[in-house]
DNA sequence: AAATATTTTTAGATTCATCTAAAAATTAAT
DNA sequence: ATTAATTTTTAGATGAATCTAAAAATATTT
């Protein structure tokens, strides 16, 4: 498997999970920022093999190999992440680019002496689930902070957009998993939300609010 | 610079240090198992880039630039392979293939960190030195088995050859890093040492001798 | 339902790293 | 110093992954 269509499968799965029914050839090109012509000749590549189901026109779904596939690498993108936080001292937006090259490492014994190296760990430094080795995935019920009902206290497990300019604006507010979060008022006109963290109080935009999960 | 011109630099300098006079076009083809032609082509490339100094039929040499590029990929190799030993339980037989691939994952940080983790290591597995960020590397003065005198008891600290089936037979015999061997006898006429380790004896052959580093 | 807009695919070209086969240069041998 | 052998380079082709531009299919709007 080449790095190329590794990172297709990847992307596919992450669409996958957004719209069950078929992923989209633009959809795709968007993600990997390349052209929806250089999209469709990989898809027919990766249907050759087996990975995705594809009809022209009708978008794309993994099938069951192409679904584990992709999850091994996630896998790998992910624990690759725990280590460079958890041993490296990276900070929670400075890995992902390096886990980027790093998930394409092809060793099967590389990836499990890591995973018990690390002690197996479920969630990387963003919230986001590990897949073991089979490809299972613990799901926990965490929902968007922008659900919450007004008074709840909850916990930060974990952020929707991964971006540098996100989680460096969480960094500013001293948001990190763990922290515990009290939502005093939520604005009905545009979903803006009072909460206090740590005792002191903080207004956060709906869209901030819509990429925060907590428990 | 891509992961193919980061193969080359990295092989005309291990050649270098064999041949300083000047490394031939066959000479690598052979290294990275590819075509003299193919190499040609490459050369071109680095040449370009200043990084080799090129001419026609007359063989390579690295230019200050290309040997510090060559020095840095070298340092990587040699890290990841401290880590996968010390940190992930890979012996020592088992690390070149996937340092092969480590090397060429590009983040200077990464690689910085890492080194800072394994508390800056000045030797690989294999007892070959690790450079530094710039480049610099500390020599030891060791010698092969094969040429020291009978009678001297001397510690293994290299091996030249790092070939699976040399460093198997090694493991075999119980020879690590670090072994104390004495030098009981040595043959004329074909090279053959006798020596002993840890109060049992053994003969190794003239290949084996010329392979092993002392001190 | 026809016209328009959007999405997707095809056809053909480009770049990188490689190859084969043949030509040119260098080195070794007589 | 020729001849022969070896090494290296050139010329042209290939496969992977990409691109542009145009054609085909699907979706949306009037």
């Amino acid at each position: 498997m080449t790095t190329s269509e590794e990172n297709y499968l990847k992307v596919i799965y992450h669409l996958s999970n957004l719209s069950p029914k078929g992923v989209n050839t633009n959809a795709i090109a968007a993600m990997l920022d390349t052209k929806a012509s250089s999209v469709t000749d990989m898809l027919k590549k990766l249907s050759e093999k087996d990975w995705i189901h594809y009809q022209k026109y009708q978008g794309v779904s993994l099938t069951d190999k192409g679904k584990l596939n992709a999850k091994i690498i996630v896998r790998k993108h992910r624990l690759w992440e725990v280590f460079l936080v958890e041993k490296l001292g990276f900070a929670w937006d400075e890995v992902h680019e390096v886990a980027e090259e790093l998930e394409h490492i092809k060793s099967e014994k590389l990836i499990n002496q890591l995973d018990q190296y690390l002690n197996f760990p479920s969630f990387d430094p963003h919230g986001d689930p590990i897949p073991n080795a089979n490809g299972e995935i613990i799901k926990i019920e965490k929902q968007l902070i922008s659900e919450i009902e007004v008074g709840r206290t909850i916990t930060c497990v974990g952020v929707k957009d991964t971006s540098v300019d996100f989680l460096q604006y969480l960094n500013k507010q001293n948001i990190s998993l763990g922290t515990k979060i009290k939502v005093l008022e939520k604005e009905p006109f545009d979903g803006t939300l009072k909460i206090e963290i740590n005792n002191s109080v903080l207004v956060i935009s709906d869209k901030i609010a819509n990429n925060l999960y907590v428990k």
